[in-house]
DNA sequence: AAGTGAATTACGGTTTCCCATAAGAAAAGG
DNA sequence: CCTTTTCTTATGGGAAACCGTAATTCACTT
């Protein structure tokens, strides 16, 4: 059962529709937090007086302003409050879709449910909830669809490693020199070669150029 | 003064946060529209009863959804508009935040204000509609500071066009004969390698992939 | 119409990238 | 322990990109 929830939200609009929608599910005990480090510390001193939170509502994305903060977003924030309550659910509410983000909620960072925010975001929202007050997982089908259907290239580790420095402008030959240093294993020119004509191959690109955009609009970097 | 409203938004919860903001402001005239097509249609009918609206809340990025639609997005939804009641008050509620496409709301689509989806998003959408409902404009002052620190370097239509086209994969030295199709002046092999390194050397940077993301993030391609 | 200045284009040398092939090292299997 | 297989690295030739310079064109002035 969800009765006490907590929204971390750095967007004063969305928060506003999240409480709303949580009134309509008929809960009542809500709290909002417009910063990650706020929301842990509400968290914290939620467990200190026994009164624990369900449900954590979390975005992605919170904005820096001035005002420091240890968390730099929702990745950080669900880290830090498995530590501190591994059973509190999370829902993870963005406006982030790309695949290898959503792929990174469901399995590095174990998030009970993710909601987009599109059009019917609302009434997901409520069937979030539900799914998970029943102690089920909740990630629209539609999602993983669209992971296959975009991931035609799956990117290892190493593939990113490489368009990454490409990104940043080192020179395709002063990328075994980079990879050396920190110790990764296939390091010669020749491995990064193929490794680029692969991929180029098999998402049907001619230059890097291509590669690198395609990636950032993943956001596999 | 601002009576009747029209919310253009596809987000449920975005269209519920700023429906509760205008009860805030007293205002209880509100119409929702989910897609574009249907905003103007709702304009359209009203300006033919005469129960005509003051102001239209928009937002520029609309999701298709199998519903086939005319207006591709707010931007359309603003011209389209314009053309059946010009002296309608349009104020863009968007996340899109990158200073190119503000300059655009500004300039070429003569919106009356321009609000980000950001963190205090609901007391800056009240604060735009007063000034709105006094015949002033409403842009953010950091806005134009964001488009000056970050536009170090203004693209012209030929420098966008060369990095599109790089974008695409076009080879560079292919490039003049793509330029020359469409009667482009300067067509060298010469003028273009010129304006990329003119370009790179002013942003700091050594190699195309890093323009082209640059852009891209820019949004100017 | 000729001269001047700016811009565009053409050209040559160097570096980087691309691609195929061969040599070498590590892992798998008998 | 040796062979086979697979992966990594090395090498070289050719294409593209880079960079500086010279020639040409174009626009504008007188």
């Amino acid at each position: 059962m969800i009765r006490k929830v907590l929204i971390a939200e750095d967007h004063e609009s969305a928060n506003i529709s999240v409480q709303k929608t949580l009134e309509e599910l008929v809960i009542d005990d809500i709290a909002y937090a417009y910063y990650c480090d706020d929301a842990l510390n509400k968290i914290s001193q939620a467990l200190k007086t026994g009164d624990t939170f369900d449900l954590l509502i979390t975005d992605l994305y919170f904005e820096p302003d001035g005002n420091k903060q240890i968390l730099s977003g929702g990745m950080d924030l669900i880290v830090a409050v498995r530590k501190v309550q591994p059973e509190l659910k999370v829902l993870v509410f963005t406006a982030e879709s790309r695949p290898a983000i959503i792929e990174q909620l469901r399995n590095q960072y174990d998030a009970d449910g993710y909601v987009r925010k599109a059009r019917n975001d609302a009434r997901q929202l409520k069937e979030a909830i539900g799914e998970i007050a029943q102690h089920r997982r909740y990630f629209p089908r539609d999602t993983r669809q669209h992971t296959d259907k975009k991931n035609a290239y799956s990117f290892s580790d190493f593939d990113i490693r490489i368009i990454t420095l490409l990104a940043q402008g080192v020179l395709q030959k002063d990328i075994p020199a980079h990879l050396q240093r920190n110790g990764i294993k296939p390091s010669g020119l020749s491995s990064i070669e193929k490794r680029l004509s692969q991929m180029k191959d098999a998402l049907g690109f001619t230059k890097n150029e291509q590669l690198v955009l395609y990636c950032k609009e993943l956001g596999a970097i």
